[in-house]
DNA sequence: TGTACATCAGTGAACGCGCGTTCACTGATGTAC
DNA sequence: TGTACATCAGTGAACGCGCGTTCACTGATGTAC
């Protein structure tokens, strides 16, 4: 019985890397199975043994893609020891991958209604759910210490994103007037504005949005 | 010399509606002329002769589709009274439209990075930025009013639309854990927490949140 | 250590289908006089 | 009021091209004994 063998995560590699550099060379459009083949060396067959279909190519990219701005995002929030400090991590990672990686980033939007994420739904959900759950066990400890708001986790996840997502959707369609630094100077706290706690009654005298992050705290559920 | 006829306008609309049911029918794709030209029993060289391309076809649907969004913010944006109520006014608009129109909320968000947006680009760059320009004119008198932080315009729309752009896509693609109906009651506090002004010194004592919008105001600019 | 063999990996020519677009034509409308 | 005519509007068959996919085959690899 013969094993997978070492040189297809070599062919695989190519064929994802020179899929995004075609989508991108091509504006967005194109991904062909031509050009791909073209532009990575690797025969048509050979793309259909490891993905199947064209539309299970981008899909794997858009997998792998979407697991590289979290582990961005997730490489930041490590560092972060106060809800105020996550909340930026956050904000920032998502800029930040959108400004280091466009061509990926561009990816991940555009295909946000393509027909191979609905085809692939379910793995590309997990995959996705997997890295999702790391921030939630990021943020859920500091909600049920009152550091954050309490408020249901999809619209926490559209307040911390909403913003930033639809800058980089702008920026990276070169709509004129964006500009990521500045996103990444004036939207952290504003968004952070958007998920605190209400301030306590004037009877107490210290400040809460900076009081230390509770100890890592076992993840509830 | 003959003048444009009426039953232009019959057979454009009838195509346009088409193009909507045809391109929802098919899960987003699919848009073809074929589809279009049997659904609306008008024929292939009648579109071409009004859009030009399937493109123009497409382009034109989406400046649509845009204009009817925009209208419903801006209907409920004129009963606003207040800063805040002007905020929850826009996401509930947004909210609102998705939901009562739902097939053309989807083709919005999912024409961002089509081909046919970029080939029209000019033309539907302004048509935007006329509905977008009375947004603005709402919000600008109550900026320099100190009732709404001031935000660059562009983040300033970042911040307004991005959680509920988010939301309606999400509802749109059917992620399970996304209510229209929750997100229109937690979502609208939660955006104008993050452009309200910061709260006076504690010496004044009044709610300034709740003061009440200034004269109708002259445009400024 | 060596060899046979099952399976994985890779090849590229050929297929066929669906698509957007064109075009020569007919029909309808509105205007000028 | 009526008529001629320029232009707008509409038709549908035909075209041709690019595309994703298939398939019969060869080559490479790893394992069992």
């Amino acid at each position: 019985m013969a094993a997978k063998q070492r040189r297809s995560e070599i062919t695989v590699e190519r064929l994802l890397t020179a899929a995004l550099k075609v989508w991108a060379a091509g504006g967005g459009q194109g991904l062909s199975v031509q050009a791909v083949t073209e532009v990575s060396g690797v025969s048509q067959g050979s793309l259909y043994h490891h993905f199947g279909s064209l539309d299970g190519l981008a899909a794997a990219l858009y997998t792998r893609c979407t697991a590289e701005m979290f582990d961005e995002i997730l490489d930041r929030l490590r560092h972060a020891r106060t809800a105020r400090e996550g909340v930026h991590a956050i904000v920032r990672g998502y800029l930040g991958f959108t400004g280091q990686r466009p061509d990926a980033a561009w990816f991940i939007h555009a295909s946000a209604y393509a027909g191979y994420l609905a085809a692939h739904a379910e793995q590309i959900w997990a995959a996705k759910q997997e890295k999702l759950e790391a921030v939630a066990a990021w943020l859920r400890p500091r909600v049920a210490a009152g550091e954050i708001a309490a408020i249901p986790e999809p619209l926490m996840e559209m307040l911390l994103i909403g913003p930033v997502a639809e800058t980089a959707r702008r920026w990276l369609s070169r709509v004129p007037g964006i500009d990521l630094d500045e996103a990444a100077q004036v939207l952290p706290d504003r968004i952070w504005r958007s998920v605190r706690p209400d301030p306590p009654p004037p009877t107490a005298d210290h400040t809460p949005e900076e009081s230390p992050a509770p100890p890592p705290a076992q993840e509830p559920r």
